[in-house]
DNA sequence: CGGTACTATATCGGCTCCGAAACGAATTGA
DNA sequence: TCAATTCGTTTCGGAGCCGATATAGTACCG
């Protein structure tokens, strides 16, 4: 089980995609960003500030201002949770899908592309 | 030809790595600093500011900054070059290596961990 | 009711990065 | 020889993210 992979396959991967991404200039997304966003699509909700400060490690307020960024760009959305109205619950939206999915789509061209 | 991947493990991939990332808390790279990293360390030399800046499309400033910072980190070292003292040679280290192989054995990692 | 605990957010300096422009040093070429 | 070009760096003002702390709103509990 397991995707079998070398190291300098692996490094070859990183490079491409990340210089892809650095090529096209447009606004990249902080190594805490991505982690949030791509937790908030992956895993099961809900999903909360506190919830997703605990996980990555960080304070809540870094949380809340990557919410605020991220939801500039449309990539996710906040609502209030009418059960308990201290809490925020984390939503996806379709552009932050689209997203999601052509990078998974880019990684996969990329993988694909590496031969030895 | 290619390593077989899906979208989903793709993200999945990708989550883990940054996740790892963040959670380890100490300094990260920007995806900049991370491309002009890789970059010096994949492909063959000599790399000068001007090409990495041409290769990323982006300016000289940045190169040079990004440069300053990850020689802080002891990941790379610039040297005048003696034919043409106008540019600057930049070199691998032991530490930058260790640092990308490590990088390299947990991607592999991870990816041996992917099964569905 | 009143206090305590919990949520998320707002505020505060500090730090790093950014692009554009200006700069000094080295090389080239007429 | 000396003006023009090329190279990397520095400077400048601006923008974003950081942690620590303080705040406002909500829930719970005696």
């Amino acid at each position: 089980m397991g995707i079998a992979l070398r190291p300098s396959q692996a490094l070859k991967l990183w490079h491409e995609v990340t210089l892809d991404q650095v090529h096209d200039g447009q606004q990249d997304l902080t190594a805490r960003q991505m982690a949030i966003l791509l937790t908030v699509y992956l895993e099961v909700p809900p999903h909360t500030v506190r919830g997703l400060a605990k996980q990555l490690g960080v304070t809540k307020p870094a949380i809340t201002r990557a919410l605020d960024t991220m939801g500039a760009m449309k990539l996710l959305t906040r609502k209030r949770d009418e059960a308990d109205k201290r809490n925020v619950v984390i939503q996806r939206t379709v552009e932050g899908a689209l997203y999601l999915e052509r990078l998974g789509d880019r990684i996969v061209s990329i993988a694909q592309g590496l031969h030895r």
